[in-house]
Order: C-alpha cells, then structure tokens, then sequence
DNA sequence: CCTTGAAGCTCTAGTTGCTAGAGCAATTAA
DNA sequence: TTAATTGCTCTAGCAACTAGAGCTTCAAGG
C-alpha cells in the first residue's frame, strides 16, 4: 500500500495530478486511511503507469480512458484499441509535417537577418507577409484553422 | 474602411478572434461607426496579418506582443527580434525530435499488433511499459514532464 | 508523550488561445 | 418595410493541468 507520494515517487506524476485523475474518473477511488487519506495498492500503481506512458505517446485523456475500459476487458476484440493507435499515428504524422515546414521556415527567417535595426530586419519583413514563405506552412483549413500544434506553446519565446 | 467581418474574410481571422485580440491588447481599440460598431484600417489589417502568420509560425501570442512592439519601433536593434525567433526554432527543433520518436513508438507498436484480443494486443502492452520502447520519448526532465506538445491534441484519437 | 516539520486534505482560481452560446441592436438587400 | 444578416456584450467552457490558501494528519526525534 502506497501513499499518494509514494506513488508520485513511483510513477513521477505529480500529486495534484493524481487527484486530478480521480477527479475525472481516470483512477478509481482509492480506500482511505482513517485520517482520510488515500492508499493504494499495486493495480492502482499499474493504471497510472499506463496513463503517464500514455500521456507520454501523445495520447489525449479521452484517448486514454478508452484504452483503459478497453484493457479493462481482456476478451474483447483489439480491433478498436488498434484503432485509437492509428489515429494517434496520423495525428503525429500530420503535426510532424507541419513542425517539419516551420522549421524551413524559422530556418531562413534567422539565416537571412543580417540587418541592424528593425527596419531591414528579414524577421520581421518576414513575419509581415506569407509570401516571403517557401512552403505553405498554414494549417490547411479545418475548423481550427491555427489549431494543431501551434496553441499549446508553454511561453515559447518570450 | 472595413467591417469586423471583412477584416475576418481579408484575414482569416475569425470574428470572436479578432475581438479577444482586441481584449488582450493585440490589436487597438478600432473606431466604432454611431451603431457602435467597429472599422477597421489598412494598419489595422496588417497588424493582424502579422499576428496571423506569427500565429501560424508557432509563435505565443506573448511572443507576438513583444515583435510587435518591435516592429513598431524601426528604429532599435534587431537583435530582440533575432532572439525570440531563434527561440522559437529551438523550441520547434525540440518538438520535432520528440514527435519523430512518438511516430517511432506508435509505428511499431501498431505494426506489431497482429493479437485478436485485447489479452495479446501489443498496443496495451507497449502502453503498459516503457520498457517495450525503443526510443525514450520521454521529455528530459524539466518543470512540465508531459507538456510541450502533447497537451494540445484536439480530440485527437477518440 | 510531545512536538515539529513534512505530507496530505479540500477548495477555488488561474493558465493558453481561443470557441460557443444567449440575448440583444444595427445594418443591408429585396 | 421587412427580413436576413451581421454585429454587439457578456458569460461560460475546452484540455490538462498548476498554484495557492488554509486546514489536518502523520512520522520521527527528543
């Protein structure tokens, strides 16, 4: 039996997060101390595994709430598990190209700043006009037109 | 003179978008018609143009409002500028090496699985263990040991 | 046995970059 | 004139956590 940060130690997620994921139905609720604090046991270990290696693979919660009731259920079919699998393959595939584009981008952006001050700044210039682009590094145009990829930068440069 | 709706369809931009520019400070308040509605300039839509293709090179609207500033002042160095994009390509360089070793781990883990049921259905069981992994896609080690990246996927695989 | 410091508890609110919806006012085309 | 479209403000929601307040419980040392 583990207490919440004998199991943050364990797997490296953090204990807010554990109870988090409780909170949302990802981990079942653990038995209590009488102090009301939580123990677990080692099943309990084994699921956060696989939702931190999960989380690792890209894998969105919604995603990984499906493969755990999946693998909750040993003798059903793993036609959908494989599924989610490809999808999640396809997504990276698609990110991955669209980073790959961007990096050309970033690339001759930098290479080409050779100016002073901002006003001959090829950055900038850049940064004015697509048509100064080689590839076509936008999104192509679903709903989420600036979506994918781009929105989640942790304070990326600033 | 343009309406909030041709600036979007001049952009791309959508509506509720451009107003939560506005919101933010991105964009200066517009001048508004006696309906209180409100018009935009030629300034106006480039600026948004800018912000739009920074937006679509990755850039954090954090980013965007320092080369912003920037480029509103032509007179100064560009060294700043040079420097939010170079961190820019790192953080792009850093991403793209942990989504080529996702893509490593998804291929093998779906290409192996030729089990009928979950109970030998290699995608749990890669899930399960990072030790069925070739690659360690795990991030290094820093204050978000599962952000960058993988924390935006919109409804990626579910 | 008592104390002290670490660890745990609940709860609320904040993060990024938007998006969706309600309920209304203004504009524009027929 | 009337109907359709567009615009307005405001609040709330999304993912996947993170941070902090203010309290309680536990484990080890003296």
């Amino acid at each position: 039996m583990l207490s919440i940060g004998k199991l943050c130690a364990a797997t490296g997620v953090k204990t807010p997060t554990i109870r988090y994921y409780e909170q949302i139905g990802l981990l079942p609720q653990p038995p209590r101390s009488r102090g009301n604090q939580r123990f677990y046991d080692r099943k309990a270990l084994e699921r956060l595994r696989f939702i931190r290696h999960s989380r690792e693979l890209g894998f969105s919660l919604e995603a990984i709430r499906d493969l755990l009731s999946l693998s909750d259920n040993p003798d059903q079919s793993c036609a959908a598990a494989d599924a989610i699998a490809k999808a999640q393959l396809v997504e990276v595939e698609s990110r991955l190209a669209r980073l790959m584009s961007l990096k050309t981008e970033l690339e001759r952006m930098v290479l080409q700043c050779a100016g002073d001050t901002i006003s001959d700044c090829r950055v900038i210039e850049v940064l004015s006009d697509h048509a100064h682009c080689v590839t076509d590094h936008r999104t192509s145009d679903d709903a989420h037109p600036l979506a994918g990829g781009a929105q989640s930068l942790p304070a990326a440069a600033s």
